[in-house]
DNA sequence: TTGAAAGCGCTAACAA
DNA sequence: TTGTTAGCGCTTTCAA
């Protein structure tokens, strides 16, 4: 039978569905469901090869969202992070979307932009759609469950410091990462050492600052100054500003982010000093920007990678089903130049 | 009525549907759809009143997946780019993202990883999951249409410097672009200008090469080197290396992109020599990343955000439906410190 | 202004 | 091994 003939005769109108198929192959619509999805019911050879066949002629595509209602499940997860621009963020999302794709889910990505409201209807624009699961890299440290838990999907908080009850999280453990790099500091003989935080919403004082504070009093070292700045380019290079600024100008810096360490290191360069001569700094992420900055930044590396695959895996991988639990990835330290190392 | 009653009465299994919405506001599914749509029908405010009660105490959510498949739309749009870690394209997807979902879209991410077969994948696997339009920013310079064609989905060719018929595309005058760069570089007083260029798979002359050579030729400035290199962090590294190592080498080079650039800067530094004193440099994208370098980079900048909103528009906004052209973009040189100036 | 009902394409239980 | 068919939740035409 010629193809293009049979083409013709069978798909006048819009697109080629299972019926279609069915009727050009000869046999019945659960017989292509059948080959289509290799079964619950096995199919003679002879007859697989003709709906092979029917297929390829017609050029068949199954339709996802009729497939969709039928099971229940879109076999797409929703990522919501709070700017995808950020590198932090779109490697998680890089990361994400791998870990999803291997076990055949697709990836809807949103960017609540620092904004709660958006990362709220964001929540509930991808509860709409049936995704089959949402990461949610919230803009504030203790997001807001309710909408979670409202939207009734399994989820998994990314990016998250502690313990959420009845929640699957994920997270580093921030103050021993912090601790590690001012210790590092510390070994190079700093007595100044400053602190570039992020904004903090929370009431609890954030792992980075809790850690900094600890290797500082373990080594009999003053508490150092602490400025507040957003996890950005310009917010680090205005931390920066006023940390080198202050009557007591620390002699080394830990940055909350890669981003504000970078921030920070225009500040430096602006104020006619360098780093690490006169201010070492050390910082927290482990992106890849941080490697080819001037000087390379010294920082604490998250192992993205792995957090991103375990999410996926909790949502609708191995883990699937398990009571929620809060994971912690250990952090390693990335010595390069930026704190003073040759 | 007490809700909570009502609640465990109307949904005693599984997620509410319209029909629970309906039975407890008294009123048939139809007018729920009317409520819920703001049409096509009107609905008498006390009625309109009751369905929204119902659908607030029942906590009730549309099925997209339903939608979907009834309206033949789900209401989506794919964006295939080769990594969204890269900055620009990391970028590209936020604005994107921003674009689609102010017209109630929401955006599927995928990544090529540079691998033309993942690409092809991707593009297969958006079109069963019924997207109503595809990005795409393709791994090669001439995408096999093809399967894009097959895949019969309204699409858009992004990052694309020619015309295709039949296609609708969007890029940025990639040889104007290379040549106001260009000549800014010999306008600092340069003969010496080397070319890192990227990979091109094409068989044509990538325009970023035509308008160094023109600028050059124009300004009777001898045609310089060119070496190739992967559009990233390493690969400019690496071409910085051999332009450095060159018999002849450039007292100028002009990189093919930001990333390429912040990988020469690396080399520059490595040899002991300086930007913008012994070799002075300009690239292509105007990513954030350029400005934060040290020395900030000169660097042609692409607009971004116009050029995915423009892709949207064409896909599902107003635009929609339209013949199939390709628009190109102003770029604009944003001087900074790389090339010499002040 | 409201309701009844057909049907979007698919899966899978059940029947043959 | 293959076929028939109900029904997933929604939209919308047509009738009341």
């Amino acid at each position: 039978m010629d193809p293009m003939t049979s083409s013709a005769l069978h798909t006048p109108r819009g697109p080629v569905t299972r019926k279609d198929v069915a009727r050009y192959a000869g046999v019945s619509t659960a017989v292509v469901s059948y080959v289509v999805n290799g079964g619950p019911k096995r199919v003679a050879p002879a007859t697989e090869a003709k709906v092979q066949d029917a297929i390829r002629v017609l050029g068949y595509r199954p339709n996802a969202a009729a497939r969709a209602l039928k099971l229940g499940s879109s076999e797409t997860l929703g990522l919501i992070v709070p700017d995808n621009s950020n590198p932090f963020f779109s490697l998680l999302a890089h990361a994400v979307e791998d870990a999803a794709a291997d076990l055949g889910y697709a990836l809807v990505l949103t960017n609540s932009d620092g904004n709660l409201a958006k990362e709220r209807r964001n929540i509930r624009n991808l509860a709409a759609r049936q995704v089959d699961g949402v990461l949610l890299a919230s803009v504030l440290f203790e997001p807001d469950l309710d909408d979670l838990e409202k939207a009734d999907i399994p989820s998994v908080l990314m990016n998250h410091g502690r313990e959420a009850a009845g929640f699957n999280s994920i997270g580093v453990d921030l103050a021993a990462g912090a601790r590690i790099a001012v210790e590092h500091l510390i070994g190079h003989g700093h007595t100044r050492i400053g602190l570039a935080m992020g904004t903090n919403v929370s009431g609890e004082v954030d792992g980075r600052e809790r850690g900094w504070l600890e290797a500082l009093r373990d080594a009999g070292v003053p508490e150092g100054q602490i400025v507040h700045g957003e996890f950005t380019r310009p917010g680090g290079h205005l931390a920066g500003q006023r940390l080198i600024a202050s009557a007591n100008r620390p002699t080394a810096i830990f940055a909350s982010s890669d981003m504000q360490a970078i921030g920070i290191l225009r500040a430096v360069r602006e104020a006619g000093l360098t780093v690490p001569g006169d201010i070492a700094l050390a910082s927290f992420d482990g992106s890849v920007e941080s490697e080819y900055s001037w000087p390379a930044l010294t920082t604490v590396e998250q192992p993205v990678r792995a957090m991103a695959e375990a999410a996926v895996a909790a949502l609708v991988g191995a883990g699937r089903g398990e009571p929620a639990q809060h994971r912690i990835f250990p952090t390693q330290l990335r010595v390069r130049q930026s704190c003073g190392c040759p």
